[in-house]
Parts: C-alpha cells; structure tokens; sequence
DNA sequence: GTTGAGCGTT
C-alpha cells in the first residue's frame, strides 16, 4: 500500500511520518519529498506499508490529525511515474 | 507552501 501525506508542516521529516504510521502497522519505507536546491520539505511525503488493512486504518486516523499546528492530510498516492512535476 | 527523479534549476 502506498500512501500520500500532504499539507505536513516543514519541521516533519520521514522519521516523523514513520513514527506516525508505525502505530498502525509495519511501515516498509517513509519519505518526506524536499526541494534539492533549497534542501526545503514539500510539505508533503510519502508511507509505505505492507499490510493493506493497517495501512487503511492508518488512513483513516491520521488523516486530518493536527501535527505542528497543521491538519496532515492522508490517502492513497498516486502512481509516481504518470503524474509527476 | 499538496503526489517522490533530475538537467538547468527554487
């Protein structure tokens, strides 16, 4: 299961997202996207998990969770190749 | 500051 983490605050990094997710189930990989000039977060990130149904309760919790004075938003990510900027 | 690369680049 790939996950979509957006609208993180910029002091959140994939060890952050990680933490998150690891209460729901077993986290494979967690990344934070940063620009690679500025070395600035996107403000977003992504979470992958290995078990599909913790992965949707994961959703379901975090989403919308108050991190860092900032509503995270959580779902499903889109495949990476179609659709990239 | 919202969907992952990176060249040049922000």
């Amino acid at each position: 299961m790939n996950i979509y983490v957006g609208n993180l605050d910029y002091s959140v990094d994939e060890t952050d997202l990680e933490g998150f997710f690891e209460e729901y189930g077993t986290v494979s990989s967690a990344k934070v996207i940063t620009d690679k000039f500025s070395g600035k977060s996107k403000g977003f990130g992504f979470v992958e998990m290995e078990n599909q149904d913790e992965a949707q309760k994961a959703m379901k919790e975090l989403n919308g969770a108050s991190v860092e004075n900032r509503e995270i938003v959580v779902n499903e990510a889109r495949p990476k190749k179609d659709n990239r900027r």
